[in-house]
DNA sequence: CTTGATTTTTAGAGATACTCTAAATTAGAA
DNA sequence: TTCTAATTTAGAGTATCTCTAAAAATCAAG
């Protein structure tokens, strides 16, 4: 028996302190408030808090669609150019969305743009995502993925990702997924400064 | 008169709070320098310390080469493209530091990269630097910083120099300046995955 | 040089995130 | 039921950072 009550425990409890976190960060954005409400509000202790994420970021920045894009993105055909593979990863995981996934998703993606202290908890993870991208790209397109140029085209991928959704998410017109991938066509075309106006993808 | 007393005081006290902390940062590591530490070390009280600095990390991370390479930037000839300026202005300005803020440089760099608070603190001003880049950019190339093509090619631009600032300091043997100048020849080629060995620039 | 206004420094209280330790509780196995 | 191992918890402690009000230093004017 893999999943005994303990473990079925720990999960609801790890998702009720998610929930109810992101409830509170929502209504009253993410500094104004403390461990101790989530606590109170999850009924647990504190310090259980912290027995279930290392630091209050984590609780908005752990993320379960990360995995989906990975095998989103192996499942791509074999001769399929790596942004073109990382765009199709990424549009096939958003578009199955469930309504309240999406709906989560883009919550999840204002907050972390629109407050500081999460913004620099994003892009801390930077170095572990050009390892990730530089892994995928010298999985399609051969090569080490500590060679320097894969490394660097995946820092300019992350760049740019980022640029953008720093930008979408502060235009309210803006959808962000659209823009994210406004981003790497882009870059695919080789990021050029002036030319035709981007199209959108859909 | 512009500078009184007054004025000159705060200078040295600035500069005094960054020496000293620095030393202390270098010598036991950044998180464990605590800012009471800094505080007696320059003989202000704890609270002073926060009139001069909001917060710990920003004793590491104020710049006061940013300004230089603006400037270096502005003097590059009308036609030069922006990559290539860019490239101009980062390498006039770090050949032309004294061997005391080469080192300062570099060691500044190293802490910043090698300590996970303040690798968010560096990465957190990414918007900002995004908008500056947009900004150079655009009065070179034309157009508004507030395009996304610009915007999006400020991203690569600093993803690129980022993803090589943390490998670079992670490798004793690499040159901090030769990687942050191979980085942006490659943006300046293309990005190509396979291709000539990328040539130092010496 | 003295006085009065302004700026800067400072002490101190307080909030909060996080760490660590040891005790209490709980689940699972025998 | 009983023993073992995992989990939760209380509580103490540390550090960053905020705020407020008082003390000290600077400056300008008479």
């Amino acid at each position: 028996m893999s999943v005994g009550l303990r473990e079925r425990k720990k999960l609801k409890t790890k998702a009720a302190i998610r929930k109810e976190a992101m409830r509170l960060f929502l209504d009253k954005g993410f500094d104004a408030t403390t461990i101790e409400e989530i606590a109170a509000g999850v009924e647990i202790s504190p310090s259980t808090f912290f027995n279930y994420f290392p630091n209050k970021e984590d609780v908005v920045f752990e993320d379960e669609l990360d995995p989906l894009i990975l095998a989103a993105f192996d499942a791509q055909p074999e001769g399929t150019n790596p942004i073109r593979a990382i765009r199709n990863a990424m549009l096939t995981v958003f578009r199955a969305l469930t309504p309240e996934q999406d709906r989560v998703m883009r919550e999840r993606m204002a907050l972390m743009t629109s407050t500081p202290s999460l913004r620099s908890a994003m892009l801390s993870q930077f170095a572990d995502m050009v390892n990730q991208i530089a892994a995928l790209v010298a999985s399609r397109a051969g090569g080490s993925p500590s060679d320097f140029a894969i490394r660097n085209f995946a820092g300019a991928l992350l760049g740019v990702m980022m640029s953008a959704l720093l930008t979408a998410t502060q235009d309210p017109k803006a959808d962000l997924i659209e823009v994210a991938d406004q981003a790497l066509q882009h870059l695919e075309a080789g990021l050029p400064l002036r030319g035709p106006g981007i199209t959108a993808s859909t």
